[in-house]
DNA sequence: ATAATAGGCAACCAAATGGTTGCATGTCAA
DNA sequence: TTGACATGCAACCATTTGGTTGCCTATTAT
């Protein structure tokens, strides 16, 4: 779950799960194409997106082709943001609370 | 928004969180009980989470008072787990159908 | 008044991160 | 078979990150 969140942590990263999104099976090269970073870069975030297990991928000859695993995505939605979907209308009311209260 | 996915990429600032979702409006020295971090780390931590607007504080004579915020994690939720919420059937499926085919 | 308490600020440090360049390897096409 | 193409590996670099220690300031309690 840790390896998770800090795949999700950099730009680049989101911006890869974006491009996959839009388009699932990409090759390397393809995911680079437009990219203001070299290939190898893109390697790395891809490295840590497969380690997250956000990406999984196949050789086909030479190709390496890339699909998007939404999966662990919607494992933080349901066990780590679904907790703090409930506080949310609390936390609101509470600070409300807090805000209009004048002994402070 | 990158902000937050930053903030949250720590998992000493995750456990802050959990912290304050147990127990909202705790002090900084509170807060700090029974970790194995200074209070200089924590303070740290919290500035992080402060400026991602994941934590709200009060000034009440000496003391800090934090309070949870979790309103940018509903956002995350919202605008963009939800959008691969959506892939997760549709990836799943393809996988299935790519790892039935044999021409590979 | 003064000591204890709650927190803030700044300098410093090691390790992790995000990126690069250079070269090696494997596969396809002419 | 040989050149071009797709990717892999490793060394290196600057910056960011997560943490520390030491000291300063403000508030409270005795």
């Amino acid at each position: 779950m840790d390896e998770v969140f800090k795949a999700l942590a950099d730009a680049s990263r989101r911006s890869l799960l974006d491009r996959l999104h839009a388009k699932n099976g990409q090759t390397l090269n393809e995911l680079c194409d437009g990219l203001a970073m070299t290939r190898q870069a893109v390697t790395k975030h891809i490295a840590i997106l497969e380690d997250a297990n956000l990406v999984t991928t196949f050789r086909h000859g030479r190709e390496k082709l890339h699909y998007l695993n939404p999966v662990p995505i919607h494992q933080i939605g349901e066990r780590w943001i679904k907790k703090f979907e409930r506080a949310k209308l609390v936390a609101l009311s509470e600070l409300k609370r807090r805000l209009e209260s004048d002994d402070e």
